[in-house]
DNA sequence: AAAATAAATGAACACTGTTTAAAATCTAAG
DNA sequence: CTTAGATTTTAAACAGTGTTCATTTATTTT
């Protein structure tokens, strides 16, 4: 009896439809302004049936920065093959921030709304795997630099958060447009010059 | 006939009102759950009054937030006596992480909320003072540093964004809590730590 | 074909920011 | 002291929000 796999696959096929039309949504008008309403107008259903399928719709958002996870993780991996872990570090931060750049509303739910973290609070008791991963992958490339010789005098966990806060801050304060407004004339190259500078101390440390 | 000055003190008057009863407000609820009607309802006027006061809710957060910046620069301008310019500028490194775990919301509405912004894009044509201020300070600081022979093969102003990005980077992690959920062992130290760390680096460097 | 199960709906609830016509209050001139 | 004018304040309304739930509709099992 296939027909309990044709209903669930059905069902899954929903909540996908749901997560495509409340990204596409969300992409153009941000997460606040992304009513349920809309969303279930996209899809042609009523806004109470969302409900059977997202406890909230924090849960809705937090399933969609799942899938940015899963896209900055992946192009972390490609550069998995650099031989010197320095190397890796730093196109590492590149990749960041680039995502960053280039997804800035993605980034935004990933990292500084507080809607994905509402959620994980409320359900999983305090375990965010999605970043835990991404940090942790940080953290043992960092370990491998130290291991190499760098970064002596350096305790690896506050320093791995400190690299993370550099690239994170100065992507943050570009997307949150308190660069446009401090730095109007080269809004569009200060964080690629900031990065600049930040590898160049990374290098003589 | 001072009745025009006693209306205008009146008047300045009831838009302090406004003002202490939706900083109170948004201290503890924060500023989207702080409604217009519960700040009407707490200084016992009706909702519509409030906009002969504050064209709309943005305006009343962006005055908030400008209280936070005086308080930050007097912080600031505390250190000035400091004899040598690498001094002052660690101390503002760590005035700047204190100030914002201290005020972690008073933090949030100056550097991470988009109202205060949006108010600023939507009537003073892309100036914030407030912001521009603290950051000319930073700037005029890492000069002296520099003329010291500090920071040598950086520019002066991308490497200002990169000091500021990384305090802020740091406390804006925590405050928007992506700390707590990948560092929960050593939440409440890890800000202090990757200070030092920073410090240490800035001290070599 | 009837009973049981699952899914979808529309209306309702308690909110939100904001506008506006009307009412109340206060000031200034006759 | 009254009346006309200018402010200030209000209540009601508008269009929207997230969420819940009894009822209806559709599908599956007996």
């Amino acid at each position: 009896m296939g027909i309990a796999e044709r209903k669930e696959r059905e069902k899954e096929e929903l909540r996908e439809q749901i997560l495509t039309a409340a990204k596409s949504l969300f992409l153009k008008k941000g997460v606040e302004k992304t009513s349920i309403r809309n969303i279930a107008d996209l899809i042609e259903y009523s806004p109470g049936s969302i409900y059977h399928y997202f406890k909230d719709k924090d849960e809705i958002f937090y399933s969609l920065h799942q899938g940015g996870f899963q896209q900055l993780m992946s192009r972390m991996l490609a550069i998995n093959d650099l031989p010197h872990p320095l190397d890796r570090l730093k196109a590492m931060g590149s990749i960041y921030v680039h995502f960053a750049l280039e997804n800035p509303d993605m980034y935004d739910l990933m990292f500084i709304k507080e809607a994905p973290l509402d959620h994980v609070a409320r359900t999983k008791a305090l375990q965010w795997n999605e970043g835990e991963a991404t940090f942790k992958f940080l953290r043992s490339t960092l370990k491998e630099c130290m291991a190499e010789g760098h970064f002596q005098g350096h305790e690896e966990e506050a320093l791995s958060f400190l690299i993370w806060s550099t690239v994170h801050g100065m992507v943050s304060l570009n997307i949150r447009r308190r660069c446009e407004v401090v730095l109007a004339d080269r809004q569009d190259t200060i964080v690629k010059d900031g990065l600049d500078s930040f590898f160049t101390i990374l290098d003589r440390l």
